[in-house]
DNA sequence: CCGCATCCTTCTTGATACTG
DNA sequence: CAGTATCAAGAAGGATGCGG
């Protein structure tokens, strides 16, 4: 298991075309990451389900391209998203939603409600006991 | 914003009885972490969804004293749970699923059947990919 | 344009010992 | 029993430079 290595980061995460997936390989570990949901919900409300490389990384605020290519990645290994190479000068990729990508949107819509409905107490309930404080 | 410090850990959040939240606060980040789900799903298949500490922490299987404690402060933060404090010899302390922690699950409802759904076509679609790649 | 490599910082979790 | 304190390690995220 390779525990002899000291506790500097990893930077594992890729190589090649083929990278290593994130460790963390649980569903929900990904969509509690933070920009997974993100890229899903641009895809699903682009025309055709479909963005370029670019044009996601300018729709999202402040990711880089690192953090993208990465999400990117894991989505398409998942299944949940489609890689769509062109192999033009410069290059063009498209990233598509797939069927399964919609589908866990829309798993999503119950939970997306109840943080809209919920968020203020919430914020409130921290408010409070942070003020309790030490 | 001190950027003074070089690359250790943080070791932050905690500190007294007023600990230190995690820094990344939003609700996703807390439903994707390693154990807030189970904490939450184990109260509220309990008896009068309580459970002691001690209870908790033998039901969930790995879950170390520590990370027990964090996940169940960051609930009580959040208003999802309450902590009833006794003091006896030995103390004693019972933790409750409030309505918004129940709110919470049932909208998490969803999610969980498309995960039960869906997760054998993301394991094959993960060993698609790997073994297509080098 | 798209994305990989490298280096670095911050966040999260774990192991262990100790206390009211 | 139910925590706190401390140390350590692993993983996620960010900045920057290079290349097909």
């Amino acid at each position: 298991m390779d525990k002899s290595r000291p506790g500097r980061p990893n930077d594992i995460a890729e190589s090649g075309r083929h990278f290593k997936p994130y460790p963390s390989n649980g569903v929900c570990t990904r969509l509690g990451d933070k920009w997974t949901v993100q890229v899903l919900w641009r895809l699903s409300v682009a025309p055709g389900r479909r963005l370029r490389f670019s044009a996601l990384k300018s729709e999202i605020d402040g990711i880089t391209q690192r953090m993208l290519t990465l999400a990117l990645r894991n989505l398409e290994r998942d299944g949940l998203v489609v890689r769509h190479y062109f192999p033009e000068v410069p290059p063009r990729v498209e990233y598509e939603l797939a069927e399964m990508g919609a589908g866990i949107l829309s798993a999503l819509e119950g939970l997306n409600f109840w943080i809209q409905d919920n968020l203020p107490r919430i914020e409130e309930s921290r408010r409070a006991y942070d003020d309790a404080g030490p």
